[in-house]
DNA sequence: CCACCAGGCGTGA
DNA sequence: TCACGCCTGGTGG
């Protein structure tokens, strides 16, 4: 097992937490979403290098860069980190999520990779009781997958979205929507603390756990703290997490939970795929849960 | 690989 | 009660 020292900004993909890499985030992710976009529609033709680079608006040189960058491997690596044969490999066995991951070595304190969460769980009712009035923060700041609104409340984060360029009002409503009662104050001070540590690996220890609120049903948040437990770089499946749960049959249920899943990212839910390994739905686009999966097989392969 | 189907289940209206 | 989903396993191209 390695540790977190391995994991030098060097060594890894892009730079640390300096502002100069959230300030490339967003632009070298508009470039991933078009290569990722070219190779979903045109895989069967097993697509050169050029031509992805063509198809993504950069030459080849800049491609390469740009991806060592953004998630430390190269343009082949990433082409196979988005293919259904990756999502197979990385898909955890039947069974038991957690069982699985500690099997694997993957789990447990010290993990390599672990964004180290701390929860809290309220249902509906109780936020509407004890939040009236309740102030959700919100700010829009750059990230590896395009723009990111982070939603935090006084106990913790509570939400993360993402949007396409144009898409920042749809996503701020989409948020919104769910938490009906509270008051939305704009305030991006507030959340970059959060940003810059959420998407930057190397920041990631135990020692300071990031804290979150789930807001749910007790279903939803019986999924939602299943999906903490699968390990970065993995998947699982929907029927797996539904048998974690102890309701084996209700895997479908368990695909509109963990649709509903307000924190996107910090909340794994761009782990799971179906039982064969297709990616069969994200709320924020399918598209960014292939770059999620990719990015992170990146950061996988530069720390073995 | 695709298309379609039925069984399945928690949610919100 | 009902339609709706980030499902799944089976059938027939």
């Amino acid at each position: 097992m390695l540790d977190r020292a391995t994991l030098t900004p060097d060594a890894g993909p892009n730079l640390g937490s300096s502002l100069d890499a959230q300030a490339d985030w967003c632009a070298d992710y508009e470039v991933v979403r078009r290569a990722i976009a070219f190779i979903t529609e045109a895989w069967r033709s097993q697509p050169e290098a050029e031509a992805i680079a063509t198809a993504a608006g950069v030459d080849i040189r800049t491609l390469n860069a740009l991806f060592r960058r953004w998630a430390g491997l190269t343009p082949k690596g990433f082409l196979q980190a988005v293919t259904l044969d990756h999502a197979k490999r990385v898909l955890a066995g039947s069974g038991n999520v957690l069982d699985a991951a500690f099997e694997l070595g993957l789990s447990g304190p010290g993990r390599l990779h672990d964004l180290f969460v701390t929860h809290e769980a309220m249902s509906p009712g109780e936020w509407q009781r004890g939040g009236a009035g309740a102030v959700v923060r919100f700010g829009f700041h750059p990230s590896p997958f395009g723009t990111a609104l982070v939603m935090a409340t006084a106990r913790g984060l509570a939400g993360l979205a993402f949007a396409d360029p144009g898409g920042e009002a749809a996503a701020l409503a989409d948020m919104r929507a769910r938490w009906p009662a509270a008051q939305f104050e704009d305030c991006r001070d507030a959340t970059a603390p959060l940003v810059r540590r959420i998407f930057d690996p190397t920041a990631w220890q135990p020692e300071v756990p990031l804290r979150v609120v789930l807001i749910g049903s007790d279903f939803e948040i019986r999924v939602w703290e299943t999906l903490l437990k699968i390990p970065f770089g993995r998947a699982a499946s929907y029927a797996a997490l539904a048998h974690d749960i102890g309701r084996p049959t209700a895997a479908r249920a368990v695909g509109a939970a963990v649709g509903r899943n307000p924190i996107a990212f910090v909340v794994p839910c761009h782990r799971v795929v179906g039982s064969g390994g297709a990616l069969t739905g994200y709320h924020w686009g399918l598209t960014r849960k292939r770059a999620m999966l990719g990015w992170e097989a990146g950061w996988r392969a530069a720390a073995a």
